[in-house]
DNA sequence: TTTTACATCACTAAAAACCGTTAGAAGCAA
DNA sequence: TTGCTTCTAACGGTTTTTAGTGATGTAAAA
């Protein structure tokens, strides 16, 4: 029997270990490899090949969007299944619109990731049922969805490598004096950057800010 | 031979199968239970035993801190291995001075909670490498670490009731007006919460607010 | 009973953040 | 070349936060 090749990405080396043992005890599914961290995936995927990939979001260096970005970019037709510790539906129909099979939250037990490993293999869906009810809910509440998801496209659109600096010392709980200071440049500048990262990432204040950093490991 | 008893308590229970599906292989250790959250894991002590307790720090509700201090002031002694995603030197200090015997980041490998458990069910310390390099730096950078720590004891004391209001919707990005609204007080009551909050978390600003919410779940 | 912790409110003044808009220089790609 | 993005910088103005200090009522704890 040919078994279920798949490859495990997540910046805590424990939950790996954790998803491998559980998986250990199917015979169908075989873990043939794993990444630490986004770079390190794409890496891997350039020489391997592996029939489902488990994607963490929240990763350093490279996360799990820009991830499923550059697969899309390179017509990679990859199956993930992804990962994440918050079941936030903007994050799960961002996913889903960039190439994600299925979405699971950590918080769901680890027998559904073996279901999500099956149904997927099989070209089926998978969500977790704290993701479904997500999803449902919204599509209740607001009948213009559509139109929503259209707009909240590019919600993710990666940050420059200058407003990731200046977004690393915002956490740093520098203002901005103090990060035109470490960064060389005049304070005009500095809040510049902070009114395109408020404007870019569609939050309302530097509390926003911070707690995006902190969802996608740039803190 | 008798087995180490253990028990497992974190919000993710993907992470808890996997650790369980990890300690699996192990003859000497025995799962017995499991919680998703602090509440939880206080009524599970309150009328079973393990002989070690897995804690994760960030979960709902009452948090992996409040757990350690509610065992403290009730005289329990339970062997207490602490995981968090943060090996965040403050965080550190404190679990130890709290009453825990081990610390495990989670970006640790699934080996090393075996170990962990083995050694702390032997009465010995244990610490994750990146764990051991944090400590050491901070006192080879800094003499006067013992008298630091003193100083930043209490830094987990608990927020009141009030002040959490405060903080959660500070993190849903509302200003001191908005929360005024919200919270049927004055914009005044609501700047005292602020500084309140500011001087006992020891922070700078409002990203320093957002970011302790963030890494002790109160979002 | 006295102290302590908590929640509430007020006033001032300075510092910082936020908003909108404009614009030049450099670099890269169609 | 032209268009696009990024980084840089500036101006003027409004709103919000932060810091310091003080005060009151209430309820629980010592």
């Amino acid at each position: 029997m040919r078994k279920i090749k798949v490859h495990i990405a997540d910046d805590h080396q424990l939950l790996i270990d954790g998803i491998e043992a559980v998986l250990s005890s199917e015979e169908n599914i075989e873990v043939v490899g794993s990444s630490l961290n986004g770079e390190d995936v794409l890496d891997w995927f350039a020489s391997n090949e592996a029939d489902i990939l488990i994607l963490d979001i929240n990763m350093p260096k490279i996360d799990g969007i820009a991830v499923l970005q550059s697969f899309l970019k390179n017509g990679i037709q990859q199956k993930v299944i992804v990962l994440s510790s918050y079941d936030d539906t903007k994050l799960i129909k961002e996913v889903l619109k960039i190439g994600a099979s299925g979405f699971l939250a950590k918080k769901c037990a680890g027998e559904h990731i073996v279901e999500a490993i099956n149904a997927i293999y099989c070209n089926k869906q998978y969500f977790s049922e704290s993701v479904k009810d997500k999803l449902l809910s919204t599509f209740t509440n607001n009948l213009s969805s559509i139109e929503e998801m259209s707009k909240e496209s590019s919600f993710f659109s990666s940050l420059t490598p200058r407003e990731t600096d200046v977004l690393k010392l915002i956490c740093k709980q520098f203002n901005s004096k103090e990060i035109s200071i470490a960064l060389h440049i005049s304070t005009n500048t500095v809040e510049t950057h902070r009114k395109n990262l408020i404007n870019k990432l569609k939050v309302k204040n530097v509390v926003g800010l911070a707690i995006y950093a902190m969802k996608n490991n740039i803190v």
